[in-house]
DNA sequence: CGCAGATTCCGTTAATTCATCGGAAGTTTG
DNA sequence: CAAACTTCCGATGAATTAACGGAATCTGCG
């Protein structure tokens, strides 16, 4: 089983430092009832399990002028694949990438901060296959992971 | 204008701590050519700004156990949207929201461990509308957001 | 039963990292 | 040209994390 056992202890641990990674571990320590040490421990063995991956800073794109999302489909063909991803990689408002299965091959999500740069963006992807380009007008705030283990 | 100029060096620290938000700001401002105290007082600046919005753990969701992606398009009509969202939210399994415009009025990320979880949540979600699922075969790794900021 | 071995915890302490301070250098303003 | 402002640096104090040693609990197996 890939998930080899998570306590409720782990779980909580791994909801406080995705809620907030700067969370001092004495802190979710305390929130959990563990010393800083144990927390510290649990901690480390997450990371060496993989399922603490690692870190990161949560930006705010709007406030970094990237005001308008995206998500763009791509129905296109066998042979246009490998130029197509080749070509994502290589569009810094392309922040996602994925590879679908049904009607459409590719899934896309983009952050602009114009409609211009969007139309720069759809008429390159066109040129592998059919787009369907949708804005995004609201989005709920992202889910934290934790919840969806308990189910 | 929201992106009140950042500079070559606010983009550079901005990119290593999107990359791995634990480096220490001494070996932060070392590649980026300040010193750890000038690093310090510019992240606090990003963060006073909201450019910074927070830090996370990233979790590897395969090694949670959930190694399936797929995504949802709904589309229903106005009467539905509400209670919609409601559920949606209710949903640990639904990590992301995105209210679209065009033919499908919501686009949803969710991530399951089993087909069975899958058919349970389109099936609560069919009942708000007409839902088409694609199973996301392969991910490319989620860009950061600073090269975004050059183009 | 009961004794290794392993695991996980705690408290303490050492090492690392971060926040704060005063002061210098450069820029803008009046 | 001086005053105010900004941003930097080096040094120091405060906070956080990492690394022990030892105690308690659990496991497996004679």
């Amino acid at each position: 089983m890939p998930t080899s056992e998570l306590d409720r202890l782990d779980i909580a641990i791994l909801e406080a430092l995705q809620e907030n990674a700067c969370t001092p571990l004495s802190e979710v320590g305390r929130r959990v009832g563990l010393s800083q040490p144990a927390t510290s421990e649990r901690v480390k063995r997450l990371e060496d399990r993989g399922i603490l991956a690692g870190y990161t800073a949560r930006l705010d794109a709007a406030a970094l002028g990237l005001g308008m999302m995206a998500i763009i489909r791509l129905k296109t063909t066998q042979e246009h694949i490998k130029p197509a991803l080749k070509a994502f990689a290589e569009m810094p408002h392309v922040i996602e990438v994925h590879r679908l299965t049904g009607e459409d091959c590719f899934l896309l999500k983009v952050l602009v901060p114009t409609p211009g740069q969007l139309e720069t963006i759809v008429d390159t992807i066109a040129r592998f296959g059919a787009v369907t380009t949708s804005l995004v007008l609201r989005s709920e705030p992202v889910k934290p992971l934790g919840k969806a283990l308990l189910g």
